[in-house]
DNA sequence: TCATCCTGGGAAACCGCTTTCCATGCGCGC
DNA sequence: GCGCGCATGGAAAGCGGTTTCCCAGGATGA
């Protein structure tokens, strides 16, 4: 029960500890070949494990990452930590996760966390708020003042690299898009206030709209998940309105489903558009019009940028795709 | 950029190591109030935050426990994922996590990978499979005999305490279910074969329907995911079918797009039922019949299971959910 | 042939923290 | 007034590794 270590594998090869940790954990010097091979079967026979903790404190450099969500049952997050795990693995390092459940509390708890367990880098995923961020940004510049390297999916409000989608952009040409198909009343689902992508999306489905010369549309906020969705729609005013545009598709999903339940048809009577594109959701009915995001490639990207010294800020483009929830016959 | 030690806030306090570690860590041993406070007030002005590897070094008793997955982007495991790092972090515990692609080897590697970090107990997540298990069972032995506590979620073949769903029952009672709307010829999207999960729901329907008198299901094999799903049922001969079940809700629902891809309607033409009842797919339309699994509760169970000296296998209870996809007019 | 360099091995210091173990000063009963 | 136990502080020995430093011996160059 008594867990091997280095020392056990060294007395056994009859060598010193030093001389076994060269041979087995690497370094820039050599061991002769007799001696490394002895090594490496005795580790072998003792079913040696180096111990990382440790071997990280020694050479006060581990390879864990830290990774920070709002909630890993969304998909939008699940598929971005799926891609972040891979990435790592790849990379020889392994990934520490805490959900947040949307508390900004609890963000700043985990950095704190992931600080303490001197992690190489950690990765904010998700929208910034526009309350709380002091505290956090400085929690984040103390592990940063310690060598942590920080990156966030989201926006750049930190002062750390940041991959940013092009949500404003991106919600822009989805209301060109939409006023092309003719559809001149909309309303927003506007998600929570406080959440700065969730006005990003707003403000840029507005400007497209102004830009076309289309008139005010309604905007009603709520939560940012299905049930936020479904809340809104169920209980929005909706004469007049030809087209609802929800800020992101879990809450398209929500609401498509209240609508269904009010006897509302989507698209004859009322059009209906998302944001993220989430791959779980394509074989909803109808296909949901929404603004594509690489939701993988983000993730991704964000581990590369956290790694490396020299990375800076970058925008994702963002891509409409019309599909049956808004078609009009 | 040095980080801080608890050196230097023993230093700035006055006090010795001993002393400081004793009053910010926690001890059996009591420290004076004059000097708690001061050691106190150090550590806050020096932003001091305890390095845990190396407490947990010197402790021998780490916080941070292991969760290994196959697909973290499947809202099956994204949905006990989230469910386990609550549930840690409720117990002041950190989760580290690997996603194995469902590829066994790698799901070995993490567990060495796991070990290696020390972690307090590591948690396997989905099906076991029928052929590899050997090299994981070592792996995982070779874990426990250093301490390490270790659960499943799926099949008690490890000889690990399990959390396991019961699979054969909830796939017979939903076969019973189906023959009750008067369905007689089924075909089964099986899933792949080794994949004892797949195996488990495919023989629970079949035994079901055996009890009914009704004749043998056509099976057809086929990837666990909803590309598998869709193949599956994109391929399939369904003469004289007149009711699908897809092992899970996710090859449920790439069977429902090809079928409507075919111009089969669901439920009319055929009736689709699935397995799981994921979250995030309630809003399909047709709403999808399926058997229940409290899949959050089920991680939270398996994180217990890990950490409780005593725990011993559970199964968890399944219930058939009917809804439109296999409705009958 | 001899000073020199290089190679490969081990002893010991160190990474940051905990915990034993020892020392000190205090209040207590007699 | 004295021995004793107890509360509290510090020195030092770990935890499991890495790395600096020193040393022996063989190859090398002049």
């Amino acid at each position: 029960m008594r867990t091997v270590t280095l020392d056990d594998v060294a007395r056994r090869a009859g060598v010193s500890r030093a001389t076994a940790s060269r041979a087995l954990n690497g370094s820039n010097r050599t061991v002769g070949a007799a001696l490394r091979e002895s090594v490496e079967r005795a580790a072998a026979e003792l079913g040696y494990e180096p111990n990382l903790p440790a071997q990280a404190l020694a050479r006060s450099a581990g390879n864990v990452v830290g990774l920070v969500v709002h909630d890993l049952a969304d998909p939008y997050f699940a598929v971005i930590a799926d891609a972040v795990t891979r990435a790592a693995d790849r990379r020889g390092l392994v990934v520490m996760v805490g959900a947040t459940g949307r508390d900004p509390e609890r963000e700043i708890a985990y950095v704190a966390a992931l600080r303490a367990q001197r992690v190489r880098a950690v990765l904010l995923v998700g929208s910034r708020t526009t309350g709380t961020s002091r505290r956090l940004r400085d929690e984040v510049d103390r592990y940063r003042g310690t060598g942590g390297r920080v990156a966030c999916v989201g926006q750049d409000l930190l002062g750390v690299p940041t991959v940013a989608p092009a949500n404003h952009e991106g919600a822009r040409a989805l209301a060109h898009a939409l006023a092309g198909l003719g559809h001149r009343r909309f309303a927003i689902l506007g998600g929570p206030p406080e959440l700065i992508t969730a006005r990003e999306r707003t403000s840029g489905f507005r400007d497209g709209l102004a830009e076309q010369g289309l008139p005010e549309p309604v905007v009603v906020a709520g939560a940012f998940d299905r049930d936020g969705g479904h809340a809104a729609a169920a209980s929005l005013d909706l004469s007049a309105v030809s087209c609802l545009f929800a800020v992101n598709d879990v809450m398209a999903v929500g609401a498509v489903a209240a609508l269904r339940e009010r006897g509302i048809d989507v698209p004859g009577t009322l059009a209906v558009a998302g944001f993220d594109d989430i791959p779980s959701l394509r074989d909803l009915v109808p296909a949901l019009t929404t603004v594509r995001l690489p939701l993988a490639d983000m993730g991704e990207r964000a581990l590369e940028l956290a790694l490396d010294e020299t990375a800076v800020s970058v925008q994702v483009p963002a891509e409409v795709i019309l599909r049956d929830s808004t078609r009009r016959d």
